[in-house]
DNA sequence: ATGTCTTTGTGAACGCGTGCACAAAGATGG
DNA sequence: CCATCTTTGTGCACGCGTTCACAAAGACAT
């Protein structure tokens, strides 16, 4: 039962810290929009107050990766921008293989965010037999027989499962297999996956659960006293954002319906 | 600066951790399967083999919300099953509005998940005035404008974002002035929200980034070849290259589902 | 140059989460 | 009823992440 692991214990190394490496393209999106806008500099509390996360948080997260402000003045945009994007290696191509074309695999096609910021879709791969040549977002479904050999011929590293939960270890463990050393997983499901290969969940019904156990909370709470709940109505007090001919970051949108 | 808090800084709640609270989910998901299976009893070990977790984890987790286990037996699957859904609100039934019906929506309202554990898709909005009308997964879609009446009507205090980056926020204003005070955002964007909301995001595009900047970590450790590519600006300082660091995914994972 | 003002970078304290290791609790068998 | 074996529940220590608070660094005016 050398099945392997699913999650690695610690950080062993001295590197920049993982906590900080989730924040990273919080900062590289927010920095992104001001470089559109043409802004030059930004300083900690701008730019965090953007980001929606500490002002202090963020410089000891930039102390990390370097000395790239100047004191008494802020960040250069343009500079922390590419010094981000190198660092998270978004300056290089990463083809990507999507695995089970349904209702979310199709979405994820036709996610723009993806080739926005060096990710490529090599390759769409579904189980059907019937879906194969069918294009969704412009790119033919293979079937999933060829998978080794795309994963193997345009050096696919990183893997996205949108099957069925039943068929996720399976497809995980061809991936592997076939060489892909990081996965992003939808499927339901704990993957299990041998030593050196990093696997990142995206769970729909986790994400609702936890709101719910909040939610309860909340309104649980309104035995005690008074409190909590936000008014039904009407009780905003904080405004803000371009009121309406907000210019959208567009470098990023989820999901359209093109093709 | 109204900096928009995503998460609760310190969690007064009932004690019992926020992360015990994220592998909640983690643990019904196996309890049921087991159930299924009718198997009666688990012990700590094989739970946190099926949930992917440490078992010295899951029995402190289970240890916040109370003493369910028999020593020298485990624990009793369906009891388990009954304690930690009612823990979790599931008991009860939450409507959920999924506002923009793109791609991801419509795989969000065809999402299985959904039904199974307490929530209901109660509506289904977009902007679009010619997806008025028009049925998803069997549910016909609704024009914006109906957006107030519905979460009023139904009670909706979950709402679910799946808009454009740009109208994101705007629709979100929207949801917590009438209502809602739960929110899963799929949009790639910073949402602004009052104190008492909670918002959840799923970020696709900073999911692969993080894998990108492991993937680059892993391929580097031997080859470090810069790309040659040049700051954009003159901008030079010096940058050193980050060493290694690890692969670890874990601690706040966002969400979604599969096909 | 010198002084003042702004903002970064970081040392240090604190709190949360994790994992170890073991005593307590109960089952099981003689 | 006692001995033994299994598994829980948890005290404790450790490490990561967050936040505060401030000295240092540089811009800018005089």
């Amino acid at each position: 039962m050398a099945t392997g692991r699913t999650h690695r214990p610690a950080t062993r190394s001295r590197g920049i810290p993982e906590a900080t490496v989730a924040r990273l393209p919080l900062y590289l999106r927010a920095l992104t929009a001001l470089s559109e806008r043409s802004v030059p500099t930004v300083s900690s509390e701008e730019l965090a107050a953007a980001a929606g996360v500490n002002s202090a948080k963020l410089r000891k997260d930039f102390s990390y990766l370097g000395s790239y402000g100047t004191r008494g003045v802020g960040y250069d945009v343009e500079y922390l921008v590419y010094q981000i994007s190198r660092e998270l290696g978004l300056t290089q191509d990463w083809p990507v293989v999507i695995v089970g074309i349904g209702n979310l695999g199709a979405a994820l096609a036709n996610y723009g965010g993806f080739a926005s910021r060096g990710f490529r879709v090599a390759a769409l791969i579904d189980a059907d037999p019937g879906m194969a040549g069918k294009p969704v977002a412009g790119i033919p479904v293979q079937h999933t027989d060829e998978l080794e050999k795309i994963i193997q011929d345009d050096g696919v590293s990183i893997g996205v499962i949108a099957t069925p939960a039943g068929a996720a270890q399976q497809v995980c463990d061809r991936l592997v297999a076939a060489g892909v050393t990081s996965i992003l997983n939808f499927a339901p499901t704990v993957l299990n996956v041998p030593e050196g290969v990093d696997v990142r969940k995206v769970d729909l019904s986790i994400e609702l659960q936890i709101l719910a156990f909040h939610e309860q909370r909340k309104a649980g709470e309104e035995a005690a006293g008074d409190a909590g709940v936000v008014p039904p109505v009407a009780a905003r007090k904080q405004q803000h954002a371009t009121g309406s001919a907000d210019q959208g970051p567009d470098g990023d949108v989820p999901a359209v319906m093109p093709a």
